[in-house]
DNA sequence: ACTACTGTAACTATTATTGTTACAGTAGTA
DNA sequence: TACTACTGTAACAATAATAGTTACAGTAGT
């Protein structure tokens, strides 16, 4: 089980975005460049991130810009995004006999549980801004 | 992205055999019934428990037991018992461009957040002992 | 020898991920 | 208007993980 990589690359787009769009025009080749992958996966992300109001793009020469300052995107927005969750983050057999007295309530049991784990992991991704992701990265430039 | 069915079933089987070993012969069919898979699906996960030396098995006879005390297996034995995870829980895109100050420096900024956050969530899953989640079971069905 | 199991191989189906080529559509430009 | 440079997306392939099945050899006790 991993977390997609569409999550570290739609990060990585941003961030590049951010930092190159006043000397470049942000293409999705521009970007595959310095993702390293397919420029197709790249425009199949950011139309995700255009469908959720995240990134757009003006027309076609004018290249992709970011729509929200980065202060209101988080890393949870894009996982949300780029639809790396489907609902529920534990897997659960799905028929459990509910004439056992274990299988009529391990429900219960572990719902619980399951749902409060989820809850903090997702907002810890909500605590992750792109704006403090930029300035850790502007901080190394430094050097 | 979904934690494999594995954990829940791993827990709901701890759960019935302490629940039902008194009364019953604990074999993998008994433990399939309750959890409502194939019988193989149960002896795949009992092998891993029994190499994580989570559970045992005397003989065949005998039936499946629990060689160690329920306050000393978290659910996070079971998840890395029952192989839920590989190493980094975020993926990330392989070759970003070394040559571009973006893809150079997208470990750096990125690791420490996504380590951060995968610690503690494994941290979360180390919390909760089977000790616990047998007592609430038993809350439960003492009404 | 028989019985009741486990352990595991071999196979299938389904789904997600990652990647590729190809091409129609579109917004500006010459 | 024709051209250029892009996007958006379909179609396809490869790989891997999950979940499930049947089958059967091996083994511990009876």
């Amino acid at each position: 089980m991993k977390i997609s990589s569409r999550l570290a690359i739609s990060i990585h787009t941003l961030l590049a975005i951010k930092s190159f769009h006043e000397k470049y025009k942000i293409t999705s080749d521009f970007l595959a460049s310095s993702i390293n992958v397919n420029p197709v996966i790249i425009r199949r992300i950011i139309s995700q991130l255009n469908n959720a109001g995240i990134t757009e793009i003006i027309s076609p020469k004018s290249g992709i810009s970011i729509r929200r300052p980065l202060e209101n995107i988080s890393v949870y927005n894009l996982y949300v995004a780029v639809d790396c969750i489907d609902q529920q983050l534990f897997n659960f057999h799905t028929n459990p006999n509910i004439s056992c007295p274990v299988g009529k309530n391990i429900h219960e049991v572990l719902d619980g549980h399951f749902n409060k784990i989820q809850y903090a992991f997702e907002s810890m991704l909500k605590d992750i801004k792109i704006s403090t992701l930029t300035n850790e990265l502007n901080d190394i430039l430094k050097f």
